[in-house]
RNA sequence: GGAGGGGUACUCAAGCGGCCAACGAGGGCAGACUGUAAAUCUGCUGGCUUUACGCCUACGAAGGUUCGAAUCCUUCCCCCUCCA
Protein backbone atom coordinates (compact mmCIF):
# COMPACT_ATOMS: atom_id res chain seq x y z
CA UNK A 1 0.00 0.00 0.00
CA UNK A 2 2.78 2.57 1.13
CA UNK A 3 4.48 3.62 -1.11
CA UNK A 4 8.53 2.85 -1.35
CA UNK A 5 9.47 6.79 -0.08
CA UNK A 6 6.51 6.54 3.15
CA UNK A 7 8.50 3.08 3.93
CA UNK A 8 11.38 4.65 4.12
CA UNK A 9 10.33 7.29 6.29
CA UNK A 10 8.67 5.20 8.63
CA UNK A 11 11.44 3.14 8.87
CA UNK A 12 13.69 6.28 9.23
CA UNK A 13 11.64 7.07 12.99
CA UNK A 14 13.89 6.84 15.95
CA UNK A 15 16.66 5.69 13.98
CA UNK A 16 20.39 7.19 14.97
CA UNK A 17 21.52 6.30 11.49
CA UNK A 18 20.96 4.46 7.86
CA UNK A 19 24.15 3.47 6.13
CA UNK A 20 23.44 3.95 3.19
CA UNK A 21 20.17 5.38 2.79
CA UNK A 22 20.22 5.60 -0.40
CA UNK A 23 20.63 1.63 -0.56
CA UNK A 24 17.94 1.26 1.64
CA UNK A 25 15.37 3.18 -0.53
CA UNK A 26 16.69 1.53 -3.69
CA UNK A 27 16.30 -2.04 -2.10
CA UNK A 28 12.91 -1.32 -0.91
CA UNK A 29 12.21 -0.43 -4.52
CA UNK A 30 13.10 -3.91 -5.53
CA UNK A 31 10.15 -5.29 -3.80
CA UNK A 32 11.90 -8.49 -2.10
CA UNK A 33 11.27 -9.30 1.15
CA UNK A 34 14.34 -8.23 2.93
CA UNK A 35 16.70 -10.00 5.23
CA UNK A 36 16.87 -7.75 8.53
CA UNK A 37 18.76 -9.19 11.04
CA UNK A 38 19.41 -8.39 14.66
CA UNK A 39 21.81 -10.17 16.95
CA UNK A 40 21.17 -10.76 20.96
CA UNK A 41 22.95 -12.39 23.70
CA UNK A 42 22.10 -15.13 25.02
CA UNK A 43 23.30 -14.64 28.61
CA UNK A 44 20.81 -11.60 29.37
CA UNK A 45 17.23 -13.29 28.50
CA UNK A 46 15.31 -10.75 31.13
CA UNK A 47 14.26 -8.31 28.56
CA UNK A 48 13.43 -4.60 29.28
CA UNK A 49 11.29 -2.08 27.13
CA UNK A 50 15.54 -1.02 26.58
CA UNK A 51 16.19 -3.95 24.77
CA UNK A 52 12.57 -3.84 22.71
CA UNK A 53 13.84 -0.44 20.70
CA UNK A 54 15.30 -2.74 18.27
CA UNK A 55 12.93 -5.30 18.53
CA UNK A 56 9.92 -2.69 17.59
CA UNK A 57 12.10 -1.65 14.51
CA UNK A 58 12.36 -5.60 13.40
CA UNK A 59 8.63 -5.75 13.75
CA UNK A 60 7.88 -2.21 11.30
CA UNK A 61 10.55 -4.27 9.33
CA UNK A 62 8.41 -7.13 9.36
CA UNK A 63 4.85 -5.18 8.87
CA UNK A 64 6.65 -3.90 5.18
CA UNK A 65 6.90 -7.43 4.68
CA UNK A 66 10.13 -8.22 5.32
CA UNK A 67 12.08 -11.34 7.08
CA UNK A 68 13.00 -10.46 10.44
CA UNK A 69 16.03 -12.86 11.94
CA UNK A 70 16.22 -13.00 15.58
CA UNK A 71 20.32 -14.25 15.75
CA UNK A 72 20.99 -15.34 19.23
CA UNK A 73 24.97 -15.19 19.42
CA UNK A 74 25.44 -18.20 21.28
CA UNK A 75 29.25 -18.66 19.72
CA UNK A 76 30.24 -15.56 20.50
CA UNK A 77 28.94 -15.56 24.20
CA UNK A 78 30.69 -19.32 25.01
CA UNK A 79 33.89 -17.04 24.11
CA UNK A 80 32.89 -13.94 26.61
CA UNK A 81 33.00 -10.80 26.67
CA UNK A 82 35.98 -8.95 25.91
CA UNK A 83 35.48 -6.09 28.05
CA UNK A 84 34.90 -6.86 31.23
CA UNK A 85 38.48 -7.56 32.70
CA UNK A 86 37.60 -8.78 35.64
CA UNK A 87 36.31 -12.08 35.74
CA UNK A 88 35.77 -13.96 32.81
CA UNK A 89 32.32 -14.78 32.06
CA UNK A 90 31.73 -18.20 32.67
CA UNK A 91 30.86 -19.90 29.32
CA UNK A 92 27.22 -21.01 29.20
CA UNK A 93 26.14 -24.90 28.49
CA UNK A 94 23.95 -25.35 25.54
CA UNK A 95 21.27 -26.22 28.23
CA UNK A 96 21.61 -23.12 29.33
CA UNK A 97 21.63 -21.36 25.86
CA UNK A 98 18.76 -23.28 24.95
CA UNK A 99 16.39 -22.26 27.91
CA UNK A 100 17.02 -18.67 27.57
CA UNK A 101 16.65 -18.94 23.81
CA UNK A 102 12.78 -20.26 25.03
CA UNK A 103 12.51 -17.19 27.17
CA UNK A 104 13.67 -14.99 24.20
CA UNK A 105 11.08 -16.38 21.99
CA UNK A 106 8.33 -16.17 24.64
CA UNK A 107 8.87 -12.49 24.92
CA UNK A 108 9.49 -11.49 21.67
CA UNK A 109 7.05 -12.83 19.91
CA UNK A 110 4.47 -9.94 22.17
CA UNK A 111 6.01 -8.02 19.48
CA UNK A 112 7.15 -10.04 16.35
CA UNK A 113 5.25 -12.19 14.34
CA UNK A 114 6.34 -15.73 15.01
CA UNK A 115 5.65 -16.82 11.26
CA UNK A 116 7.97 -14.13 9.94
CA UNK A 117 10.60 -14.26 12.27
CA UNK A 118 13.39 -16.47 11.70
CA UNK A 119 15.60 -17.53 14.70
CA UNK A 120 19.11 -18.06 14.29
CA UNK A 121 22.13 -19.46 16.26
CA UNK A 122 25.52 -17.83 14.72
CA UNK A 123 27.00 -21.58 16.37
CA UNK A 124 25.81 -22.69 13.27
CA UNK A 125 27.81 -21.90 11.17
CA UNK A 126 30.75 -20.50 13.42
CA UNK A 127 31.21 -24.38 15.14
CA UNK A 128 31.73 -25.60 11.38
CA UNK A 129 34.12 -22.93 10.31
CA UNK A 130 36.89 -24.22 11.72
CA UNK A 131 40.00 -23.30 13.15
CA UNK A 132 41.45 -23.08 9.47
CA UNK A 133 38.33 -20.72 8.31
CA UNK A 134 38.79 -18.66 11.15
CA UNK A 135 42.12 -18.00 9.99
CA UNK A 136 40.85 -17.09 6.49
CA UNK A 137 38.00 -15.18 7.96
CA UNK A 138 40.69 -13.08 9.68
CA UNK A 139 42.55 -13.07 6.70
CA UNK A 140 39.72 -10.79 5.45
CA UNK A 141 40.48 -7.86 7.75
CA UNK A 142 43.23 -5.52 8.87
CA UNK A 143 45.06 -4.21 12.06
CA UNK A 144 44.53 -0.14 10.78
CA UNK A 145 40.56 -0.75 10.29
CA UNK A 146 40.32 -2.38 13.72
CA UNK A 147 42.08 0.32 14.96
CA UNK A 148 39.63 2.80 13.91
CA UNK A 149 37.12 1.70 15.94
CA UNK A 150 37.35 3.92 18.66
CA UNK A 151 37.49 2.09 21.97
CA UNK A 152 40.24 -0.39 20.46
CA UNK A 153 41.78 3.06 19.51
CA UNK A 154 42.06 4.52 22.52
CA UNK A 155 43.09 1.61 24.45
CA UNK A 156 45.73 1.18 22.01
CA UNK A 157 47.31 4.83 21.96
CA UNK A 158 46.70 4.96 25.80
CA UNK A 159 49.03 1.61 25.95
CA UNK A 160 46.28 -0.62 27.89
CA UNK A 161 46.55 -4.09 26.64
CA UNK A 162 44.39 -5.45 23.83
CA UNK A 163 43.53 -9.03 23.57
CA UNK A 164 43.31 -10.41 19.97
CA UNK A 165 40.03 -12.31 20.59
CA UNK A 166 38.88 -8.60 20.89
CA UNK A 167 39.03 -8.32 17.10
CA UNK A 168 37.19 -11.59 16.50
CA UNK A 169 34.53 -10.19 18.17
CA UNK A 170 33.70 -7.85 15.35
CA UNK A 171 34.75 -10.14 12.69
CA UNK A 172 32.44 -12.84 13.98
CA UNK A 173 29.53 -10.45 14.08
CA UNK A 174 30.27 -9.54 10.94
CA UNK A 175 30.48 -13.05 9.41
CA UNK A 176 27.10 -13.68 10.83
CA UNK A 177 25.90 -11.14 8.10
CA UNK A 178 27.86 -13.09 5.64
CA UNK A 179 25.94 -16.15 6.75
CA UNK A 180 22.93 -15.06 6.56
CA UNK A 181 23.56 -12.78 3.44
CA UNK A 182 21.79 -9.92 5.29
CA UNK A 183 20.36 -7.54 3.87
CA UNK A 184 19.98 -4.71 6.45
CA UNK A 185 21.52 -5.23 10.37
CA UNK A 186 20.04 -3.49 12.89
CA UNK A 187 21.94 -2.67 16.18
CA UNK A 188 22.65 0.10 19.09
CA UNK A 189 24.56 2.86 18.05
CA UNK A 190 26.96 2.21 20.24
CA UNK A 191 27.39 -1.60 17.68
CA UNK A 192 28.05 0.87 15.09
CA UNK A 193 31.83 -0.18 14.19
CA UNK A 194 30.77 -3.95 14.12
CA UNK A 195 27.85 -3.63 11.87
CA UNK A 196 30.24 -2.08 9.60
CA UNK A 197 32.68 -4.40 9.72
CA UNK A 198 29.38 -6.79 8.84
CA UNK A 199 29.77 -4.47 5.60
CA UNK A 200 33.15 -4.90 4.35
CA UNK A 201 33.01 -8.21 4.82
CA UNK A 202 30.27 -9.26 2.91
CA UNK A 203 31.42 -7.20 0.01
CA UNK A 204 35.21 -9.29 0.49
CA UNK A 205 32.78 -12.52 -0.07
CA UNK A 206 30.87 -10.72 -2.83
CA UNK A 207 27.68 -10.31 -1.89
CA UNK A 208 26.30 -6.63 -1.89
CA UNK A 209 26.70 -4.74 1.68
CA UNK A 210 24.33 -4.83 4.32
CA UNK A 211 22.55 -1.69 5.24
CA UNK A 212 23.41 -0.52 8.76
CA UNK A 213 20.40 1.14 10.80
CA UNK A 214 21.34 2.07 14.00
CA UNK A 215 18.98 2.73 16.90
CA UNK A 216 19.61 4.90 20.01
CA UNK A 217 19.93 3.81 23.35
CA UNK A 218 17.18 4.31 25.52
CA UNK A 219 17.23 6.34 28.50
CA UNK A 220 16.13 4.89 31.68
CA UNK A 221 13.23 5.78 33.55
CA UNK A 222 15.46 8.78 35.28
CA UNK A 223 15.62 10.29 32.00
CA UNK A 224 19.14 10.40 31.86
CA UNK A 225 21.32 7.19 31.95
CA UNK A 226 20.16 4.33 29.72
CA UNK A 227 18.49 1.64 31.03
CA UNK A 228 19.69 -0.99 32.64
CA UNK A 229 18.65 -3.23 35.20
CA UNK A 230 21.40 -2.67 37.11
CA UNK A 231 21.05 0.89 37.56
CA UNK A 232 17.29 -0.35 38.54
CA UNK A 233 15.56 2.58 36.42
CA UNK A 234 14.03 -0.08 33.96
CA UNK A 235 10.93 -1.55 33.31
CA UNK A 236 10.51 -5.26 32.46
CA UNK A 237 8.80 -6.53 29.66
CA UNK A 238 7.65 -9.52 31.96
CA UNK A 239 6.33 -6.79 35.00
CA UNK A 240 3.42 -7.09 36.03
CA UNK A 241 0.68 -4.53 34.46
CA UNK A 242 0.40 -2.37 37.35
CA UNK A 243 3.33 -1.58 38.12
CA UNK A 244 4.54 -1.25 34.56
CA UNK A 245 1.45 1.46 33.97
CA UNK A 246 2.92 3.03 37.05
CA UNK A 247 6.26 3.08 36.12
CA UNK A 248 5.46 4.94 32.74
CA UNK A 249 3.43 7.29 34.47
CA UNK A 250 6.01 7.95 36.74
CA UNK A 251 8.53 9.30 33.80
CA UNK A 252 8.65 13.33 33.08
CA UNK A 253 7.08 14.73 30.26
CA UNK A 254 10.51 15.04 28.23
CA UNK A 255 11.23 11.75 28.45
CA UNK A 256 7.53 10.93 27.33
CA UNK A 257 7.82 11.91 24.10
CA UNK A 258 10.96 9.73 24.10
CA UNK A 259 9.16 7.05 24.82
CA UNK A 260 6.22 7.85 22.07
CA UNK A 261 9.05 8.06 19.54
CA UNK A 262 10.63 4.68 20.39
CA UNK A 263 8.28 2.28 22.38
CA UNK A 264 4.93 3.72 20.68
CA UNK A 265 3.56 1.81 17.66
CA UNK A 266 1.24 5.13 16.42
CA UNK A 267 1.99 6.60 13.70
CA UNK A 268 4.23 9.72 13.63
CA UNK A 269 1.46 12.09 12.26
CA UNK A 270 -0.42 11.50 15.46
CA UNK A 271 2.51 11.86 17.98
CA UNK A 272 2.48 15.52 16.18
CA UNK A 273 -0.83 15.32 17.28
CA UNK A 274 -0.54 15.23 20.52
CA UNK A 275 1.95 17.37 20.52
CA UNK A 276 0.28 20.22 19.32
CA UNK A 277 -2.88 19.43 22.20
CA UNK A 278 0.09 19.67 24.58
CA UNK A 279 0.67 23.45 22.87
CA UNK A 280 -3.13 24.22 22.93
CA UNK A 281 -3.31 23.08 26.56
CA UNK A 282 -3.77 19.80 27.07
CA UNK A 283 -2.54 17.73 30.64
CA UNK A 284 0.60 15.79 29.29
CA UNK A 285 -0.62 13.08 31.88
CA UNK A 286 -3.48 12.36 29.65
CA UNK A 287 -1.04 11.64 26.94
CA UNK A 288 1.35 9.42 29.17
CA UNK A 289 -2.09 7.36 30.01
CA UNK A 290 -2.66 6.74 25.93
CA UNK A 291 1.30 5.65 26.08
CA UNK A 292 1.42 3.76 29.47
CA UNK A 293 -2.00 1.66 27.90
CA UNK A 294 -0.62 1.16 24.80
CA UNK A 295 2.73 -0.57 26.08
CA UNK A 296 0.68 -2.30 28.99
CA UNK A 297 -1.42 -3.71 25.88
CA UNK A 298 1.31 -4.86 24.13
CA UNK A 299 2.35 -6.94 26.61
CA UNK A 300 -0.51 -7.79 28.89
CA UNK A 301 -3.63 -7.51 26.30
CA UNK A 302 -6.20 -4.67 26.11
CA UNK A 303 -8.13 -6.06 29.04
CA UNK A 304 -5.36 -5.87 31.31
CA UNK A 305 -4.38 -2.63 30.25
CA UNK A 306 -8.11 -0.69 30.32
CA UNK A 307 -8.34 -1.85 34.55
CA UNK A 308 -5.00 -0.67 35.72
CA UNK A 309 -5.49 2.42 33.95
CA UNK A 310 -8.91 2.69 35.77
CA UNK A 311 -7.33 1.34 39.03
CA UNK A 312 -4.68 3.89 38.85
CA UNK A 313 -7.43 6.57 38.38
CA UNK A 314 -9.19 5.61 41.22
CA UNK A 315 -5.84 4.86 43.70
CA UNK A 316 -4.23 8.12 42.86
CA UNK A 317 -7.01 9.93 41.50
CA UNK A 318 -10.13 9.37 44.28
CA UNK A 319 -7.81 7.52 46.88
CA UNK A 320 -9.15 4.43 46.70
CA UNK A 321 -6.94 1.14 48.13
CA UNK A 322 -5.25 -0.88 45.64
CA UNK A 323 -7.49 -3.83 44.55
CA UNK A 324 -5.58 -6.44 45.95
CA UNK A 325 -2.31 -5.88 47.97
CA UNK A 326 -0.49 -8.79 50.15
CA UNK A 327 -2.22 -10.39 52.73
CA UNK A 328 0.17 -11.56 55.97
CA UNK A 329 -1.65 -13.34 59.01
CA UNK A 330 0.80 -12.51 61.71
CA UNK A 331 0.65 -14.51 65.14
CA UNK A 332 1.42 -12.43 68.17
CA UNK A 333 1.22 -12.38 71.56
CA UNK A 334 -1.52 -9.72 73.15
CA UNK A 335 -0.24 -6.75 71.04
CA UNK A 336 2.37 -5.70 68.51
CA UNK A 337 3.98 -2.63 68.13
CA UNK A 338 3.74 -0.74 65.19
CA UNK A 339 7.38 -0.72 63.73
CA UNK A 340 7.55 -4.04 64.36
CA UNK A 341 4.86 -4.76 62.53
CA UNK A 342 5.67 -2.73 59.28
CA UNK A 343 8.88 -4.45 59.41
CA UNK A 344 7.03 -7.88 59.42
CA UNK A 345 5.01 -7.42 56.39
CA UNK A 346 7.75 -6.67 54.82
CA UNK A 347 7.22 -2.57 54.62
CA UNK A 348 9.88 -1.63 55.61
CA UNK A 349 13.29 -3.02 56.18
CA UNK A 350 14.08 -2.61 59.74
CA UNK A 351 12.20 -1.37 62.66
CA UNK A 352 14.52 1.80 62.45
CA UNK A 353 13.71 2.53 58.81
CA UNK A 354 9.82 2.39 60.06
CA UNK A 355 10.62 4.44 62.84
CA UNK A 356 11.69 6.96 61.41
CA UNK A 357 8.84 6.57 58.70
CA UNK A 358 6.73 7.94 61.57
CA UNK A 359 8.31 9.99 62.26
CA UNK A 360 8.38 11.66 59.15
CA UNK A 361 4.34 11.30 58.50
CA UNK A 362 4.83 7.89 55.70
CA UNK A 363 2.56 5.78 57.51
CA UNK A 364 -0.90 4.50 57.84
CA UNK A 365 -2.82 2.61 59.27
CA UNK A 366 -6.63 2.14 57.72
CA UNK A 367 -6.34 5.33 56.37
CA UNK A 368 -5.12 7.17 59.25
CA UNK A 369 -1.67 8.91 59.32
CA UNK A 370 0.08 7.49 62.27
CA UNK A 371 2.78 10.03 64.16
CA UNK A 372 2.67 7.58 67.34
CA UNK A 373 5.74 5.40 67.32
CA UNK A 374 4.71 3.61 70.07
CA UNK A 375 1.22 2.91 68.98
CA UNK A 376 0.08 -0.41 69.78
CA UNK A 377 -2.36 -2.97 67.44
CA UNK A 378 -4.41 -5.20 69.21
CA UNK A 379 -4.77 -9.10 68.29
CA UNK A 380 -7.87 -10.27 66.66
CA UNK A 381 -8.03 -7.56 64.09
CA UNK A 382 -6.94 -7.00 60.87
CA UNK A 383 -5.40 -3.67 59.37
CA UNK A 384 -4.86 -1.94 55.91
CA UNK A 385 -0.96 -0.68 55.76
CA UNK A 386 0.75 1.76 54.50
CA UNK A 387 4.08 3.13 53.57
CA UNK A 388 4.65 6.00 51.46
CA UNK A 389 2.47 6.47 48.23
CA UNK A 390 2.57 2.91 46.96
CA UNK A 391 3.41 0.26 49.78
CA UNK A 392 0.33 -1.28 51.05
CA UNK A 393 -0.80 -4.86 53.06
CA UNK A 394 -3.42 -6.36 54.62
CA UNK A 395 -2.88 -7.90 57.91
CA UNK A 396 -4.42 -10.04 60.12
CA UNK A 397 -3.74 -10.64 63.71
CA UNK A 398 -3.95 -13.99 65.20
CA UNK A 399 -3.42 -14.61 68.97
CA UNK A 400 -0.42 -17.06 69.24
C1' G B 1 62.79 -5.23 39.80
C1' G B 2 62.93 0.20 41.78
C1' A B 3 60.13 4.80 43.58
C1' G B 4 55.69 6.78 45.12
C1' G B 5 50.10 7.29 45.92
C1' G B 6 45.74 5.04 47.59
C1' G B 7 41.66 1.50 49.60
C1' U B 8 36.03 5.32 54.21
C1' A B 9 28.70 4.04 54.03
C1' C B 10 24.66 2.90 47.39
C1' U B 11 28.40 6.28 44.52
C1' C B 12 31.95 10.28 44.69
C1' A B 13 34.52 12.37 48.59
C1' A B 14 36.30 14.71 53.56
C1' G B 15 38.35 13.21 58.19
C1' C B 16 44.42 11.54 59.97
C1' G B 17 44.23 9.75 68.32
C1' G B 18 38.76 11.43 71.85
C1' C B 19 33.60 16.50 70.09
C1' C B 20 32.93 10.24 64.38
C1' A B 21 27.55 6.16 63.08
C1' A B 22 31.73 9.41 60.50
C1' C B 23 31.66 16.85 56.89
C1' G B 24 29.94 17.64 51.94
C1' A B 25 27.83 16.27 47.07
C1' G B 26 25.02 12.89 44.16
C1' G B 27 21.53 9.09 44.49
C1' G B 28 17.51 6.96 47.28
C1' C B 29 13.27 7.30 50.68
C1' A B 30 9.43 10.25 53.15
C1' G B 31 6.61 14.89 53.67
C1' A B 32 4.61 19.73 51.31
C1' C B 33 3.08 21.44 46.37
C1' U B 34 1.14 18.58 41.98
C1' G B 35 -0.59 15.39 37.08
C1' U B 36 2.64 8.95 41.21
C1' A B 37 5.67 14.85 35.70
C1' A B 38 9.46 18.52 36.21
C1' A B 39 11.19 22.38 39.32
C1' U B 40 11.17 23.94 44.39
C1' C B 41 11.11 23.55 49.84
C1' U B 42 11.69 20.28 54.42
C1' G B 43 13.31 15.92 56.86
C1' C B 44 15.66 11.22 56.80
C1' U B 45 19.36 7.96 54.74
C1' G B 46 23.74 1.18 60.03
C1' G B 47 21.05 -2.17 63.52
C1' C B 48 18.56 -3.10 68.31
C1' U B 49 15.87 -1.61 72.19
C1' U B 50 12.96 0.31 77.99
C1' U B 51 14.05 6.52 71.97
C1' A B 52 18.40 6.75 75.67
C1' C B 53 22.58 11.50 73.40
C1' G B 54 22.02 3.58 75.80
C1' C B 55 23.96 -0.72 73.56
C1' C B 56 25.89 -3.53 69.26
C1' U B 57 28.17 -3.60 64.37
C1' A B 58 31.02 -0.60 60.89
C1' C B 59 36.09 3.28 57.71
C1' G B 60 40.38 -3.28 52.63
C1' A B 61 41.87 -8.07 56.22
C1' A B 62 44.20 -9.79 60.63
C1' G B 63 46.86 -8.53 64.82
C1' G B 64 49.12 -4.74 68.19
C1' U B 65 49.96 0.16 70.98
C1' U B 66 46.51 3.22 73.98
C1' C B 67 42.00 4.82 79.23
C1' G B 68 40.36 5.65 74.02
C1' A B 69 41.84 4.31 66.87
C1' A B 70 38.79 5.41 60.56
C1' U B 71 43.04 8.07 62.44
C1' C B 72 49.56 5.40 65.31
C1' C B 73 52.56 0.47 64.60
C1' U B 74 53.21 -4.65 62.27
C1' U B 75 51.91 -8.25 58.68
C1' C B 76 48.85 -9.51 54.64
C1' C B 77 45.39 -8.58 50.35
C1' C B 78 43.90 -5.33 46.39
C1' C B 79 44.14 -0.93 43.17
C1' C B 80 46.72 3.30 40.70
C1' U B 81 51.02 6.44 38.87
C1' C B 82 56.14 6.96 37.42
C1' C B 83 60.95 4.56 36.26
C1' A B 84 63.24 -0.22 34.39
Amino acid sequence: MATPAEVLAELRRGADEILLETELAERLKAGRPLRVKAGFDPTAPDLHLGHTVLINKLRQFQEFGHQAIFLIGDFTALIGDPSGKNVTRKPLSPEEIAANAETYKEQIFKILDPHRTRIEFNSRWMNTLGAAGLVRLAARHTVARMLERDDFKKRFEAGQPIAIHEFLYPLVQGYDSVALEADVELGGTDQKFNLLVGRQLQEQYGQKPQIVLTMPILEGLDGVQKMSKSLGNYIGISEPPGEMFGKLMSISDQLMWRYLELLSFRPVKEIEKFKREITDGANPRDIKFRLAEEIVARFHGAGAAKSVHAEFVARFQQGALPEDMPEHEIRVDGSIGIAALLTRCALTASNSEANRLLEQGGVRVDGEKISDRGLKLAVGKSYVLQVGKRKFARVRLRAK
